[in-house]
DNA sequence: TGTCCACTGGAAGGGAGGGCTT
DNA sequence: AAGCCCTCCCTTCCAGTGGACA
């Protein structure tokens, strides 16, 4: 008896290509954005014949292809250009990568091939990388088209000084030109940039609109076509996907995960097809995977003043506020060893939670009680359970659960 | 009508930790 | 080894503020 052979004996496999339903696969053709694709197209379309073309910023909310629509066109001008003899097209996460220095050293290092004169990923200094960059541009005398993605990101930590660098990088380079592909989900990035930069960043502007629940649903079929066997996924399941998908936010990524996830339900019980009941099971698993996730990964600091926040709701009927997060959360330092940190870091922390959607904290004045923030969870009981189980509370004692619980 | 609370939100700066340069 | 540089995390400082209450 194997370790494995009860789990192979139920499993029945109904994904025949698991690689297509990956959020990573860049199909061969992009349904519902032909005329983003033709846009961007025209306007690169220069840097063939080695002309700069316009800096083009790309603004459109998360899954509607935007990052999968340059990937596609990025191969495919490389397959105008094989040799890459008068263009390059480079990508850069800004996600990953947020912040300048990083932004440089990855960019320059996409061009400088010979390892001996790459760039540290730490050390120098940024005029020195910068000059380096512009050299080793200069050299290739080709276009470079560079993909900024997810570029408010870096603005966020660090201003738009980088910005600055790269737009007007040009005007030093003699033989290749620059331009830059800058791609957002936010769509008051703009607003936030300096109108210097604000103008040479987008002298053209794409905007990627989110998917309709007729288009999700032709996505999803076109991907579902090739990565299951007729008659595996049960009719009504894929329209049920994308309307799950639309309401929520009309990201064709999470989408596709649904499906997926839906799919490996099935399997895993053994099913034949997969059916609407598989994909109401996958929406809850998402759900609950994602937020423990979040809430696992999250610093010791945030830990302590996420579990402080539970505490006060738990033996308070008053709105929680940031005075009283801080003084539990002193107490739970106290009992964890853990010196704590001040005020305002602390404050800084509940808004991080806040962006993380784990709590809803809103800026309220109660008149002569000052004016502070009113925090409410945003988390249901068993995520609440996970995080009083988290090991960094062991050294504490047993936790009780909670008779009842406030929840939005 | 003005006061005044309990912070917020922004800025500035320190210092540890990474690593290069001379 | 000493001196730089960049980033991250954090502290300190401070002006600003919405609205209940006197």
């Amino acid at each position: 008896m194997g370790a494995f052979d009860e789990s192979k004996t139920k499993m029945n496999i109904l994904i025949k290509n698991r690689n297509i339903l990956q959020t990573t696969y860049i199909p061969d053709q992009l349904p519902h954005r032909e005329n983003e694709v033709k846009n961007i197209v025209e306007i690169i379309t220069p840097s063939l014949y080695k002309h700069k073309p316009s800096n083009i910023l790309i603004t459109g909310k998360t899954g509607t292809g935007k990052t999968a629509v340059l990937n596609y066109i990025g191969k495919e001008l490389k397959k105008e250009d094989p040799s890459e003899e008068n263009c390059s097209f480079l990508y850069v996460n800004c996600e990953i990568v947020d912040n300048p220095y990083g932004m440089l050293f990855n960019i320059s290092n996409q061009i400088i091939k010979d390892q001996s004169n790459k760039i540290p990923f730490t050390g120098w200094s940024l005029d020195r990388v910068y000059d380096t960059l512009i050299n080793s541009i200069d050299k290739e005398n080709k276009i470079f088209i560079i993909v900024l993605d997810e570029i408010d990101r870096i603005l966020q930590k660090n201003g738009d000084d980088i910005f600055y660098f790269l737009t007007t990088m040009n005007e030093k380079l003699k033989n290749s030109k620059v331009s830059i592909i800058g791609v957002t989900n936010n769509t008051k990035f703009t607003e936030l940039l300096t109108s210097k930069i604000r103008s040479r960043l987008g002298e053209e502007k794409v905007v990627f609109p989110p998917y309709n629940p007729e288009q999700l649903q032709d996505i999803l079929r076109k991907r579902a076509e090739l990565a299951f066997e007729p008659g595996v996924v049960e009719e009504g399941v894929i329209p049920y996907c994308a309307a799950v998908s639309a309401q929520d936010s009309g990201d064709a990524r999470k989408a596709l995960d649904l499906l997926r996830v839906s799919a490996e339900k099935a399997e895993r019980r053994g099913d034949s097809i997969v059916t609407e009941a598989h994909v109401k099971e996958a929406i809850n698993a998402i759900e609950k995977d994602t937020v423990q996730e979040v809430i696992r990964t999250l610093p010791s600091q945030s830990k302590i003043i996420l579990r402080s926040i539970i505490e006060n709701h738990e033996k308070k009927d008053t709105s929680v506020i940031t005075g009283d997060v801080y003084s539990l959360y002193k107490e739970i330092c106290k009992g964890l060893n853990i010196s704590p940190k001040s005020e305002k870091r602390v404050a800084d922390l509940i808004s991080e939670l806040d962006m993380l959607g784990i709590i809803h904290a809103r800026v309220k004045s109660f008149g002569r009680q000052g004016r502070t923030r009113e925090i409410e969870l945003n988390i249901n009981k068993d995520i609440i359970e996970f995080v009083m189980k988290d090991e960094l509370f062991e050294p504490l004692s047993k936790y009780k659960p909670p008779k009842q619980t406030k929840l939005l």
